[in-house]
RNA sequence: GGCGCCGUAGCCAAGUGGUAAGGCAGAGGUCUGCAAAACCUCCAUUCACCGGUUCGAAUCCGGUCGGCGCCUCCA
């Protein structure tokens, strides 16, 4: 059904270098190449970590959806970096292993599956290469030999700097002008740069680092910006379609990976993205602040499809504020939808969709998502499916139900990558467990009932409730839904 | 100090020149033994404030106030 021709998604993304909205325009006709920053691997992944992985996650189903054949390479950084540029500071991954006792590979392979576990429990798949920074070490000393080459670098004992003062076109994506950059920056200018603004590619491993690798100028260890710039290309090609991060990432490190990927030759990417912040109290979420919810805290209390939900009712390049009543108002609003949904499948059974139905949300839906994925609008799409299937359940044919299930499945749950659940019960495992005991608690009721013993029901239906079985009677019989 | 973003109902959130989507919460009604769900109705003459441009502005321009991000590791 797809790729016998060329798709026509009508998509446009806003690029964050032109800082205008583009249409999508892939280097090769047909296919996607996508790539995103992931994280430093060394501590528990908080919900911050969460909107871009989701947000490229949805691009990547929507473009599949459209017929594209994607490949999304997301990187992790398993290299500790110093927490400042100054050959000063704490490399990150170390101090987390001192911490724990335990050894800088052993970190970054605990929290690298610690991320994706989360990952995975958001229904984001994984991508279609998770290249690691230790993995490409070789590579990186490749490029800096050929920013050195090319006159874009220099060495200073074991240390090596790109020279921004080379390269006429640093600031072209933060639109920063780099003589201005000093000016009110409190940080002290230390080193043995040639100036300030010069970046490291590569730095000396001082006494007591443990991660270290041999390279032209010594032992050391590559600069935070160089893995992404050879990790994209090596995965993707030298020119390729979508490059994204969090906003928080546009300076230094995409202006850096850029400026060093062109100044070696590379086209780098057509369209770069960037998500904006999660905030908690107004305040951006940080890791080293300690100012943030953890995704397995917040498992805990909440389902994992809600909170994906839950980030896709805001725009990926708004601030999104978030609250434990927030999320609340969200597993009420997606419950909205599923409950919609399972009417729709229960009227279909089996019977095939007819288009018709659906139609308008789906246009709705694929107009807000070519608008710069707008997912806030495609879920009012889906809002508006559901009012109108509910309106006219009674008299919608089955194959028109089941277009509209269809919609909700296919929509939703494929693009949007929001899981629908289980279609009877809304339950999943655990109550296909109890399915036996709720029944015969059921059968008692509905013979009370029939007795018109409305007492004994009630009471049985308000003892339910307080395990988190609820009991509504409909025409059809009663029907249970966990909560 | 430099660069940039935001301020829409009780809350969340779309909308970027044509007269305010959607959701949560709330109120009334229909249905129901009661409830829940669902449906119907109501819930911003107004988009922080002040000016300007325009036939027309939440949307464009200038200013004011308030909040936030980056400039340092950060999704």
């Amino acid at each position: 059904m797809r790729r016998a021709s060329i798709p026509a998604v009508a998509l446009t993304l806003y690029d964050t270098k032109t800082r205008s909205a583009k249409p999508f325009d892939p280097v090769t006709p047909g296919h996607a190449g996508l790539y995103f920053c992931g994280p430093t691997v060394y501590s528990e992944p908080h919900l911050g970590h969460a909107r871009g992985p989701v947000v490229f996650d949805v691009l990547r189903n929507w473009l599949e959806h459209g017929g594209y054949r994607v490949r999304l390479v997301s990187n992790v950084t398993d290299v500790g970096h110093l927490t400042d540029d100054a050959d000063e500071g704490e490399d990150k991954l170390a101090a987390r292993a001192a911490l724990e006792r335990l050894e800088p590979m052993e970190v970054a392979e605990k929290y690298f599956w610690t991320y994706f576990d989360a990952m995975a429990k958001l229904n984001v798949r994984r991508p279609s290469v998770v290249p690691r920074a230790t993995g490409h070490i070789p590579e990186q000393i490749a490029l800096v030999v050929q920013l050195v080459d090319a006159g874009l670098a220099y060495e200073r004992n074991g240390n090596v700097y790109f020279d921004v003062s080379a390269w006429d076109d640093y600031g072209e994506l933060s639109g920063r002008d780099p003589d201005a950059l000093l000016e009110g920056t409190r940080v002290e200018v230390r080193g043995d740069k040639d100036d300030p603004h010069d970046f490291a590619l590569w730095k000396r491993a001082e006494e007591g680092h443990l991660m270290r690798w041999d390279s032209p100028w010594g032992e050391g260890f590559p600069g935070w910006h160089l893995e992404c710039s050879v990790m994209s290309t090596k995965y993707l090609g030298e020119e390729f379609d979508v490059h994204g991060g969090g906003l928080d990432l546009v300076f230094p490190h995409h202006e850096c990976e850029l400026a060093q990927s062109r100044g070696a030759g590379m086209p780098f990417a057509r369209t770069w993205i960037h998500w904006n912040m999660l905030t908690l109290g107004g305040e951006k979420m940080s890791k080293s602040k300690g100012h943030f919810v953890t995704l397995a805290g917040l498992f805990d209390r909440h389902e994992p499809a809600v909170v994906r939900f839950h980030l896709l009712r805001s725009h990926y390049r708004s601030v999104s504020d978030f609250s434990e009543d927030l999320l609340v108002a969200s597993r009420q609003a997606l419950g909205r939808l599923r409950d919609a949904w399972r009417a729709l499948r229960a009227r279909a059974g089996d019977t095939e969709r007819e288009d018709g139905f659906a139609s308008e949300a789906r246009r709705a839906f694929a107009e807000a998502m070519d608008d710069d994925l707008g997912t806030p609008r495609a879920i009012a799409a889906l809002f508006e499916l559901a009012r109108e299937a509910n309106r006219r359940m009674e008299t919608l044919t089955p194959a028109e139900a089941a277009d509209g299930a269809d919609a909700f499945e296919s929509l939703l749950q494929g693009v949007l990558g929001v899981e629908l659940g289980d279609a009877q019960s809304n339950g999943g495992a655990a109550l296909e467990r109890l399915e036996g005991l709720v029944e015969m608690v059921l059968e008692q009721r509905e013979a009370a009932r029939l007795r018109r013993d409305f007492a004994t029901s009630d009471a049985i239906r308000e003892q339910l409730q307080r395990l988190g079985i609820e009991v509504e009677d409909t025409p059809e019989g009663p029907r249970v839904k966990l909560r």
